[in-house]
DNA sequence: CGCCGCTCAAAGGTCAGACCACTTCATTCC
DNA sequence: GGAATGAAGTGGTCTGACCTTTGAGCGGCG
């Protein structure tokens, strides 16, 4: 038996000592010895102060990194991200990519929110937010030409209409979804014909007239209306014209890849 | 190999080395060589593969791991979770924890994802989804005497609901948005009276109902209002009686001398 | 006097090698 | 045949070093 050295009360820790440096960081945040726009003490006073090396802080801040938490600048330090409330998009693009998420699906779950925050909207949403949304609802009637432009104000509406709902938990939600398939439209967004862009923009005037009003189940049926075309223009478009062509290839010559044998097909990929 | 010094082009990656694992391992999974279940290269392997050392290869699954598309056991493999899509929830606590998110936004947005899910459920729940929930409602109903049962019986159909929308999408929303609030709905259910939990029993079995009715309008409207209900009833509870009280003393802790050891008393502030 | 460019400390990024802790499975011994 | 045992294999952590980038201070040049 080796008596192994080091192991008199090290990994005491009920949980991966690299879980410390995340409690450790979560615990500065909770007691407000952290804020937004912060930098973080650098990664040798942190080992220090929770008593681990290097490697193992940086390990819990690249988690806390890639949950979004925190962000690194080199040679710089480590910062909070300041700003509006903002949830990474990357883990649910994995999700989308592993399950073979659909475009309906994703289509129906920003729906879902959107509507909401419609709803919200309309009975929250100060003088500001509807001046924002005039202001966006202009700028696509002027940029129908544009599909480029166009996009960007169609963007910057839904973004308005999710800011406008009061609740920063959805506006996240929604800003994450909506982050999905924004390549997507970019693609599809330069064969728009005019005659649909003017189509798009009254929908989008109907969403911010139901919004100026304060008539929240207008707001949301205005916002339904709008994504159901929307998912269906977009569902009648080329590109993954491939409804039940889901066989991926698998290049079955190649032997280079010994770990799974099964070959199981799963759904349509691709977000 | 390379002699470090001035890269020739050594990095031809246009970020850092450590995105190039994720962007690998991503690679891997869109190419369907990598699929839920599936057991990941060791790290070793992963590192000769990339090219980059074992740390790098480590600090990119340590990434992926925090955001839930990878999971690491110890001393047998880091692989891809198997079963339903789950988003993690820790971003959007540590979210929460740095702006404040309030119990009143989180009880809306849920309330807006899961009345949407509910509306979908009605319009497609199979025979064996109305049969969960009305497992479910029963169980609910058996367990009127014993909060704690009751909360997980909850839990369950609220899950059940999701799951029945035929959208993991917002199932995973669901989820990831109500694992923030199961924590301290333990804490406040102990204390519940068998009569509101009759009430909340009775409110489920209402949207049961419209899902098994197939009636959509219903089954949202039912929804709504046991959130709504569900929300003011925590609303007037105690336990978070502390509506200005985050103001976090001072930083006159002491500093953390040698190590935290279990000072887990931390103030669950939110949540 | 003032602006520009240089220098250097600080901080994050990467690498290397080693050892420990845990899982797993095949072997061996009752 | 079943249980104990041992050896690989794999993730977790540590030590220590070096490089790249950043940013601010400082000195030279106009």
């Amino acid at each position: 038996m080796k008596p192994a050295g080091t192991s008199f009360f090290t990994t005491a820790s009920p949980e991966g000592s690299t879980h410390q440096v995340v409690a450790h960081v979560r615990g500065l945040i909770e007691r407000g010895q952290l804020r937004p726009g912060d930098r973080l003490p650098a990664e040798r006073d942190l080992a220090g102060q929770i008593g681990v090396s290097r490697p193992t802080v940086r390990a819990g801040l690249r988690a806390l990194a890639a949950m979004g938490v925190v962000q690194s600048r080199h040679g710089s330090g480590t910062y909070i991200p300041d700003g509006p409330p903002v949830l990474a998009a990357e883990p649910l693009s994995f999700l989308a990519a592993l399950h073979g998420f659909t475009h309906a699906e994703m289509y129906e779950a920003r729906r879902i929110l959107e509507v909401g925050a419609a709803g919200l909207a309309a009975e929250r949403a100060t003088p500001d937010h509807v001046a924002t949304l005039a202001e966006e609802v202009a700028n696509l009637f002027a940029s129908l030409e544009s599909p480029q432009v166009f996009l960007v104000h169609d963007i910057n509406f839904h973004r308005a209409v999710a800011g406008a709902s009061g609740n920063p938990i959805v506006a996240s939600l929604v800003e994450m979804v909506s982050t999905l398939y924004y390549e997507r439209r970019r693609r599809t967004a330069e064969r728009a014909f005019p005659r649909d862009l003017r189509d798009a923009a009254e929908a989008h005037r109907r969403i911010y007239q139901a919004v100026r009003a304060h008539d929240a189940e207008a707001a949301r049926t205005a916002m339904n209306d709008h994504l159901l075309q929307a998912s269906a223009y977009q569902a009648q478009e080329p590109g993954h014209a491939n409804p039940q062509a889901d066989v991926p290839v698998e290049p079955a010559a190649a032997g280079d890849s010994p770990a799974p044998r099964r070959a199981r097909r799963r759904r349509e990929s691709q977000i």
